[in-house]
DNA sequence: TATTTTGGTCTTTTT
DNA sequence: GACCAAAATA
């Protein structure tokens, strides 16, 4: 790619002026600004000073950010390394790299982008031993915190049925998140968690991580943050390289992260966020939509933009989510409007759909799909968005039978598969023998004779030297400590993982992989096993060398593991993408199905009992995220049937399709279900479900759904033992009498409720 | 030590 | 109903 801005200077190493510097000669603005719109511009040249863009869904926020950077450098305001661009994602750093590539070429490439993780990794690599971190550290995913964590609070005693793991788990992230260290936990909430313990145990984690040379998550930023403040000198020298400082999802920032931001900013103050507080959806995991109200206290003298002008959506779809998100009170008030002005188009009205269960639903959707595709429609631009993971299955099937090819976002993930881990942690404990969790999961796998009580005295040897789990190995085998049998397999194992240790330098990841894989029997012990998976596991531990191929160091490779949790790969073909409301943020799409929204459901019931109204805002904030996503078409729909674990249980529609403006959708429902079958849309209600009084009248008498149900594989459920004519009581809807029986569905005249299809379990006889 | 059985939990969202 | 961890059994 040419380089018209001849950027490509050698890194200097220091910056020539930290301030006041003045481009020798200004280049005129590049044509790519003239594409902006007025507000977009001023975002992107306000270059000096705090800046805070409140940008709605849709108003080009990533080309701002873009832009803003590609200016910079176009104007030469800054070299590559000068400028900090954070993002909240892996996927919104690539796609942001990719698009300034594309705009000033490859001198993006050394710009620092990426995720506040992955840039707090960088540093920490680089400066760790301050903060007793060896610069191969590990990176430890949630399983290895939560086995760590048990490990630690087992030796304290305590209780895991009355306190469990996850429990605390959950308490020191939020401590972490708010850039609490063990000794900054006062009256904290949470300090009272496993009987007043919590502080201690939040100590002895952090040690036990020391000691593994390892770091969760969590510790990555507040490692910088004491990282900063023990080395004014260090944080001086990042404050002076980096000269703009650029945020994006500024309203899915913790405190923690603000910390970090307000550190490396505060010297030069050119820090620009760009945030919707309307798009909040973190605060469980310790967001604070605070850090973006309070933008303005922070710098008084901040220049506020926002971007209200919508190009993504049609007005049909922007009213529908304006409607919605109005219901909300905290906001900062911004409005959607559309960009195209003169447009006379409204486009297709939403589509709310009411389907008798969980299966009818996916069929209608799927059909939708079908019928899309038939017409041509790219079926990268369809996407299913659900609330929770667990509702994708439903999708999955269908599509599977149907033979229509999709892709799972944030589903089942590669790395973290059983034999995919294993095979790290050989990997891990290649790269860092301290590593004593990776340790511990290979050392009988595949099957040594190194049971429990090998491990057990181990363990015990190493923490009386105080020395990591290898190194005690190699010790004991030297003792009597240990049966003749098992002290030569741990020989073995020594001795081999002593070899591999030696072929880092020499052999590159993919073969070093492949062979140890081989020689340590993992591949074989696989090969053997009779059962279904085997033959699928073995295919993934292929595709995981191959993968490793393209990786030259083991510890970048292993980095990348740790940090991008996805498989990025064969991602290109056709295919529908089913994901959660979480992982959509930040896509787009032409076609959008928004399935379950039912109460407890969505909003989910969990969320509302934990935080009440509050949760009930981000909820709807989902909802609005949801609907945003959407170009041209939405499908909303919800059931009356759902199962749960085994049981059938019966759901009321959203309170969000209420919120939803009549005009801007189009009302359906299935034949029968709710009294409307024949298509009249207008009335907004469902009859026999949001108001039972009105349930009887234009009811007419539903038609039998069998002809759905003929349609599954599974048999039938045995005939309910209810006649017409019983008396039966109904936990929700009270007394009433059996109108109509098929199989194990009844259809029930209640006394206080209406007409209603229940199934059978759910009633007894009055 | 290895395998089977039982019992408990899961279904909120993720770097 | 599926998955995991701990307990019971071979």
């Amino acid at each position: 790619m040419s380089d018209p801005f001849e950027l490509i200077d050698e890194p200097d190493g220091e910056p020539v002026a930290a301030r006041g510097f003045v481009p020798a000669a200004p280049a005129p603005p590049p044509a790519w600004l003239d594409k902006l719109n007025p507000e977009q511009r001023a975002a992107v040249e306000a270059t000096e000073g705090p800046v805070l863009v409140l940008s709605g869904a849709g108003t080009g926020k990533t080309r701002v950010l873009v832009t803003r950077v590609s200016y910079i450098l176009s104007q030469r305001l800054a070299k590559p390394w000068q400028i900090l661009a954070v993002t909240f994602t892996n996927r919104a750093a690539r796609e942001m790299r990719e698009r300034v590539l594309a705009l000033v070429g490859p001198v993006a490439e050394a710009v620092w982008l990426g995720t506040f993780h992955a840039l707090s990794v960088r540093i920490l690599r680089r400066h760790g031993e301050v903060i007793g971190l060896k610069s191969n550290f590990t990176i430890l995913d949630s399983d290895d915190q939560l086995r760590l964590l048990k490990q630690v609070m087992e030796v304290d005693d305590i209780d895991p049925k009355k306190w469990p793991a996850q429990g605390l788990m959950g308490v020191i992230q939020r401590w972490k998140d708010r850039g609490l260290t063990p000794e900054k936990v006062s009256r904290e909430t949470g300090v009272d968690y496993a009987g007043g313990r919590a502080q201690a145990l939040y100590v002895a984690y952090q040690e036990r991580l020391r000691t593994l040379n390892a770091a969760d998550f969590g510790d990555l930023l507040l490692h910088c943050l004491t990282l900063f403040q023990a080395r004014p000198d260090i944080l001086g020298e990042y404050q002076n390289q980096f000269r703009y400082v650029l945020v994006d999802e500024y309203q899915d920032s913790n405190v923690a992260q603000y910390l970090w931001l307000r550190l490396l900013t505060q010297a030069n103050r050119n820090i620009c966020c760009v945030g919707d507080d309307d798009q909040s959806i973190y605060s469980w995991r310790g967001a604070e939509v605070g850090n973006i109200l309070r933008f303005e206290k922070d710098y008084p003298d901040a220049t506020i933009i926002k971007l209200e002008r919508n190009y993504r959506s049609t007005p049909t779809i922007l009213a529908a989510a304006s409607h919605l998100i109005a219901h909300n009170e905290a906001r900062l008030g911004k409005t959607l409007r559309s960009g195209h002005e003169g447009n006379t188009d409204p486009g297709a009205p939403i589509r709310v759909r009411g389907v008798w269960d969980g299966p009818e639903e996916a069929r209608w959707i799927v059909d939708e799909i079908e019928s899309l595709q038939r017409s041509k429609h790219d079926l990268n631009q369809i996407a299913i968005l659900v609330r929770a993971g667990f509702q994708m299955l439903e999708f999955e099937e269908r599509l599977i039978t149907t033979g229509i090819p999709y892709r799972v976002v944030g589903g089942p993930r590669f790395y973290e598969r059983m034999e995919i881990r294993d095979a790290i942690a050989y990997l891990r404990l290649i790269n860092q023998p301290e590593d004593g969790l990776a340790f511990e999961r290979i050392i009988n796998t595949p099957k040594r004779g190194l049971g429990d009580s090998t491990v057990q005295k181990i363990h015990q040897l190493g923490r009386a030297l105080g020395v990591s789990l290898v190194e005690a190995s190699l010790r004991i085998i030297e003792t009597d400590e240990l049966r003749p049998q098992a002290r030569a397999a741990l020989r073995g194992f020594c001795t081999d993982l002593a070899r591999w240790q030696s072929l880092r330098e020499t052999t590159s990841p993919g073969d070093l992989a492949g062979m140890v894989l081989e020689e340590c029997g993992y591949i074989d012990m696989w090969q053997k096993d009779k059962t279904a998976e085997a033959p699928g596991r073995l295919d993934n531990l292929r595709e995981f060398v191959s993968g490793l191929a393209e990786w030259d160091t083991l510890s970048g490779f292993l980095e990348h593991v740790s940090l991008v949790m996805e498989n990025d790969a064969a991602n290109a073909e056709d295919a529908v993408t089913v994901m959660t409301l979480h992982s959509a943020k930040g896509l787009e799409f032409d076609t959008v199905f928004l399935p379950g929204w039912e109460e407890d459901i969505f909003p989910n019931r969990r969320s509302l009992d934990e935080n009440g109204q509050k949760a009930l805002e981000e909820e709807r904030r989902l909802a609005y995220v949801g609907i945003t996503r959407a170009r041209a078409r939405v499908f909303v729909s919800f059931a009356a049937n759902r199962r749960v674990y085994n049981q059938w249980q019966s759901s009321i529609p959203s309170r969000f399709i209420d919120e939803l403006p009549k005009n801007a959708i189009q009302q359906e429902s299935e034949a029968g279900l709710y009294g409307n079958a024949g298509g009249g849309s207008g009335s907004f209600d469902f009859p026999g479900f949001r108001d039972p009084s009105r349930a009887g009248s234009g009811v007419r008498r539903p038609t039998k759904m069998i002809e759905a149900e003929s349609w599954e594989s599974k048999p039938r459920t045995s005939a309910s033992s209810f006649q017409v004519g019983d008396r039966v009581f109904h936990d929700k809807f009270g007394y009433g009498r059996v109108e109509a029986v098929d199989d194990s569905k009844l259809e029930i005249a209640f006394d206080k409720s209406g007409r209603k299809k229940v199934l059978d379990s759910f009633v007894q006889p009055a």
